[in-house]
This record gives C-alpha cells, structure tokens and sequence, in this order.
RNA sequence: GGUUCGGUAGUUCAGUUGGUUAGAAUACCUGCCUGUCACGCAGGGGGUCGCGGGUUCGAGUCCCGUCCGGACCGCCA
C-alpha cells in the first residue's frame, strides 16, 4: 500500500492515528536539529517532521539527503503541531516519520514547482510535466474536467447520444487549409483530419439520431493565436425536427446551466441581436457587453461640412469614453498612436473634449465651431467628462479599427470584468461573404447553412444580401459557439453548391455522399458547435486558452516538449510512396 | 505571407555614449541553527552573452544574416 490517505486529507480529527503517504517533495527546511518537510500531491500539502529526539538516526540521515521533487513515502503518526499554520487546510497538523522510503529521486527541476513559479512559457512547455504539478495548471485542467461533466450530464439528460466520428477523412477544399495523413495502403491517396464532423453529424441526422453530440478534437492547420491552437475540442450537436429557435434555447439552456453550475452566476435570457445590428453598434460580430461604448453614427454623408475627411467618408462614427475628458494631451496622443499602428491601421483618430464646464474642445476646433460639436456629443449622448473619439472612412475598415479601439480602451479602463457574463446570440449571418482577392463568394459559416425562407431569387440577383439560418453564441467578445439550420434537400445542396463555384461534377465529387443521403429521407436539421478550450478559459476568468490544455502546442504548431512535428525516415517515406522536395 | 517585442548564470532579469575581471535576485552545494512554513545566518560553485558573419585597437552593446520564443495583422467555412 502506497498510501493511506492523501496529503490533503488531515486534520485534526486525524491525531494519533497512524498514516501513509506518498508524494513529491515540495520543500525542505533543514534547521539541524528537527527537519520539516513539505509533502504534496494533487489533493495538497502535508507537512512532515523529523527531529532528533524521535526520528530514528538512519531516517533522520534519509531526510537530510532528500531534494526538491523526489518521491518519497512516509508511515509515521499525525501529530498536532506546535506551531500552526493557518494558510494550508492540513495546517494545524504534522505527520511524525517513523519510516521513509525514497519510491524515485528527482533531479534539481528546470523551475520552481509554486504557484507564482520562476519559469518562463517556453521551459515550462518544455517541462509541462512538472508545469501541470502547479496549482494555477493543475486547477485549470481540473476545472475544464468539471464543464465537461457538466456539459455531458446537461445534454445526456436533454436526451442527447454521444456518438463518436472517423478522424481519418477526406479533404475539401472550402474553409480552412486540412491536416492530411497519407496512406500507406492506397497510393499517392490522403486522408484529411476533420475541421469538424460537420457531414458526418448531418448523416446522424439521416440515420435518425435526432439528437447528437460529442466532445470532440477537430483540426485545422492555420496560423495560431493566443486563444487558437492547431488542434482544439469541440462540444459538437446536431438535431433533427428543430427550428432555429428550438437550438438557440436548448443551447441557451446549457450555457445557463454551465454559468449557474460553474460560477454560480444566474442569467437573464440572452439578449438577440441581428448581424446587422452588431455590426452597426460594435462593429464587430462579437461584440463585448459587458460595457456601453457603443458606435454613434455621425454626419450624415451628401452634407458639406467643409471637413474634406467627413465629406469622403462611407462612414462617419463615433464612441463616447464615459469620464475621460480629463485626458491628457499624451494620454490622446498615445491612443491616436495606438490607432495608427500597422495591426490597426488607421489613418486618424478624431477627439472631442467634453469639459467639466460644458464647453467642448476637440482635434477638429478649425472646421466645426461650438454648435457642430455640441450637436455631435447630442448624437453620441455625452456629457460634461466624457471624451468623444470618432473615425471616417471606408465603412468596413471604420468599423473594425474603431471596434479594436474600444476593446483597448475598455481593457485599459477595466470594464472588462472577468466575474460578469454577458452572453450574446448573433443571429441572422449573412449566407456568403464576397473574398476580396478572388472576387468570389464563399460560405460565411459552412456550404450546408440554409438561406432564409424567400431568399433564393436575392441568391441571383444579390448574393451578399443572402441572409443564413446561421447564429453565434458570444460570451465577452468572444465567439464561444456558432451554428446553422442545415439544408436537407438534395436540389437546394446542388444550387447551394452552384452559386459557390462548384462544378456540378466537383460537388458529386467531393459531397456526393453527402447529397446521395438527402435521397433517402433526411429530416430537417440543425445544430451547433461549442468551442470548449475557448468556453473553459473564458469561464475561468483566463484570456488565454493554453493554460487549459495538458499539452499544447506553441505559436509555430509545435509541440516544444515532445519536439513535435519531426522528420521521418526514408523507409517511412517510402513505405507511404513520399518524395521529399525541400528547399534547403 | 507580414508587423512587432525578446533571446545574458539552472531560472527570472539588469548591463549607460562600444572600454578593466559580465552583475543582482532566486535556485543549487557546504556549514551553522530546537517550531519552521517565501525559515534565517555565513560561505561557495555556476556564463559558447542563441548561432554565423561584418565594422572596430576593442562588441553582450553597432550592422547584416540566421535560428528560437511571445504578441498581433492576414488567415481561421
């Protein structure tokens, strides 16, 4: 027997009985005549002592010879301490050692294994075994553990199926670049890691298991971010005889039952805001809640306001920065920087002061007098305080820097508070979005999304207009999950299909199957896609999603620690039919 | 594909206009210490300044290239 109880199970109920424990040495303090140890696993930390008077000499010895990170197992008594410590659950007691075996040595670790450890990202993804034996990783996966089970227990008890789909599939051209395995037994023949089991959920559907999910890997070989990794778990679920309003309510449901199991935080029902609408006020199809800031239109364009930059402009908006009027000049100057910077792109920013003592100052005094910016803070609803910031220009490229802007602003004046939840569903997406490189039309969520009802003649005649039965669920400016109701009829996959730039023959080649099973009875269907890493993190109050992954891969896709991806040997190469055409 | 920041002791970092033997903290090792818990005290060891080239009497410092890491833009149906 290895142990008897954990090192974060005693307490003072436990004196006098005899226990044992195994663990890693998290500390050691030496003070020559008695030795405390701190032991620790995953349930916590128990201090042991030794001292000459009661430690037998040759475990008094051991003790001494102990590093940092061995594992060890003790037998020895509970004991109450002499002088306790408040700041540990185990604190008001020690385990007096009577035997000491040492089960493993340990060299000196890389990092300190502490909650604030000394080690930089890239050691400890090196060492991300030893990373994962520190609170703030351990917690973080422990708590992704937790919303799992939540989520399982949620939709198992909705009547949901868990069903597992292939990894080994087959690669398609739309969307993002895929992950490809080449096949040993099929020559010159690749198979593709899925982006997500999208068709595979679809023919659940055909097949009658009207409501699917699983917690699911998918893959996309695209360039990462802090919040992107190369591989990433899906919360994947489809339905059958649904409508949009019957997924956005089961799914309202699940997060509700997630905020409310997880955090405690109970919340209204979620707010409904059309696509167009988001863009308008935020900018952004993602837009953050928790806070106002929202876009203000401002002159409108055919007037001449004599401000050559408003005159040109597409559009003219602004923010309204509650309480800032008492920026400094360098504190202005600093955002117009900020805006001005390659990532955002901006040509300017515009400032308008609304004093304390109602008058108004601004960037602009040479071309609108005290009426003109009166009339703009009426339009932006400020008031004396605040500091107005307004940008023009070309309609998308305004709204995305001036959204970035008020993100920044927000982080820099804390309104972004990791404790409030303020989900959001985006609804009524466009069907298509024009690829500015290609002049083409590409699926803005995925080719299966069905058009609204009485839209197909707009198909023709104006296909950005084309809105989708398509909606994303947003939680703090972050897309958390997104989904569609699918189209189930073979004529419409063709047409959809057609106005995508497929060859009918292409189509047959690459979603035949898919198209085939729509033949043979397919219900109408719908679903939805959580992403979990992303919902974990965010859940967790964290920005970052790596810290809620066991192992993830760094910012190139690799994988530092097992030195992943790698070459493989000619024989590999040639058992798969590979020829290697490299540039060095 | 691009922008940007960084790479100096095991680790986290400092290192001025280019100038003597490259420092601090922490970790590690040794000794001391009877209630520590970020233990304390004294001492000690530890460096390919990412790599290659260049400028210079002289390069951690300046220039070019390259590799590695972080953040971001493009990209991510």
């Amino acid at each position: 027997m290895y142990r008897s109880h954990t090192c974060g199970d005693l307490r003072i109920t436990h004196i006098k009985q005899e226990v044992t424990l195994s663990g890693w040495v998290q500390g050691i303090r030496d003070k020559g005549f008695m030795i405390y140890i701190d032991l620790r696993d995953r349930y916590g930390i128990i201090q042991l002592y030794f001292d000459q008077e009661n430690t037998p000499k040759n475990i008094m010895e051991q003790a001494q010879n102990l590093g940092r990170e061995f594992v060890i197992q003790v037998r020895g008594a509970v004991v109450e301490r002499a002088s306790k410590n408040p700041n540990i659950p185990t604190g008001e007691v020690e385990v007096l050692v009577k035997e000491l075996t040492v089960l493993n040595k340990a060299l000196v670790p890389p990092f300190t294994i502490e909650d604030k450890t000394d080690g930089g990202e890239d050691i400890r993804m090196k060492f991300r075994y030893l990373d994962i034996r520190r609170n703030p990783v351990k917690n973080n996966l422990m708590f992704r553990h937790k919303v799992a089970m939540e989520v399982r227990k949620f939709l198992s008890d909705e009547g949901f199926i868990e069903i597992e789909t292939p990894y080994l599939i087959k690669s398609t051209p739309e969307g993002a670049r895929d992950f490809v395995v080449p096949s040993r037994m099929n020559e010159g023949q690749f198979y593709a890691l899925p982006q997500s089991p999208q068709t595979f959920k679809q023919l659940l559907m055909v097949g009658g298991m009207d409501k699917y999910f699983q917690i699911v890997k998918c893959f996309r070989d695209e360039d990462l971010r802090a919040d992107r990794q190369p591989e990433f778990t899906q919360i994947d679920c489809e339905m059958a005889f649904v409508q949009q309003d019957d997924i956005l309510n089961v799914f309202e449901n699940l997060t509700k039952h997630l905020l409310k199991e997880i955090k405690g935080v109970s919340v209204d029902a979620f707010p409904r805001m059309t696509y167009d609408d988001a863009m308008r006020t935020y900018g952004n199809d993602k837009p953050d809640i928790r806070f106002g800031m929202e876009f203000s239109p401002l002159a409108p364009k055919g007037e001449n306001y004599g401000f050559s930059i408003f005159d040109e402009a597409e559009l003219v908006v602004g923010i309204n920065v509650e309480g800032c009027a008492n920026y400094t000049r360098k504190q202005i100057d600093d955002l117009v920087d900020w805006v001005k910077r390659p990532q955002i792109g901006a040509t300017g920013l515009i400032w308008i002061k609304f004093n304390e003592d109602g008058s108004l100052t601004s960037s602009v005094n040479k071309f609108f007098d005290e009426t003109y910016l009166k009339h703009f803070a009426n339009e932006m609803q400020a008031k004396a305080g605040d500091l107005m910031l307004v940008m023009a220009g070309e309609t998308n490229k305004i709204r995305t820097q001036l959204s970035a802007l008020r993100m920044e602003l927000a982080t820099r004046l804390s309104l972004r508070n990791p404790e409030v939840f303020a989900p959001l569903w985006v609804v009524d997406f466009p069907l298509l979005e024009l690829d500015e490189e290609t002049g083409h039309y590409h699926a803005m969520h995925h080719p299966f999304t069905s058009p609204k009802p009485g839209q197909l003649d707009l198909l023709n005649t104006d296909p950005g207009a084309v809105k989708a039965n398509a909606y994303d669920l947003v939680l703090n400016g972050n897309e958390i999950g997104g989904g569609s109701i699918r189209i189930h009829d073979k004529e419409m996959q063709a047409t959809m299909f057609k106005h995508l730039g497929f060859t009918p023959e292409q189509a047959k080649a690459q979603f035949g199957f898919l198209m085939d099973a729509f033949q043979y009875g397919a219900p109408p269907h719908g679903g939805l896609a959580f992403g979990l890493d992303r919902l974990v993190a965010i859940l967790g109050g964290q920005e970052t999603i790596r810290d809620f992954i066991a192992f993830p891969k760094n910012n190139s896709g690799r994988d530092v620690m097992i030195d992943a991806p790698a070459f493989i040997d000619d024989q590999q190469l040639k058992e798969l039919h590979l020829k290697l055409d490299l540039k060095a």
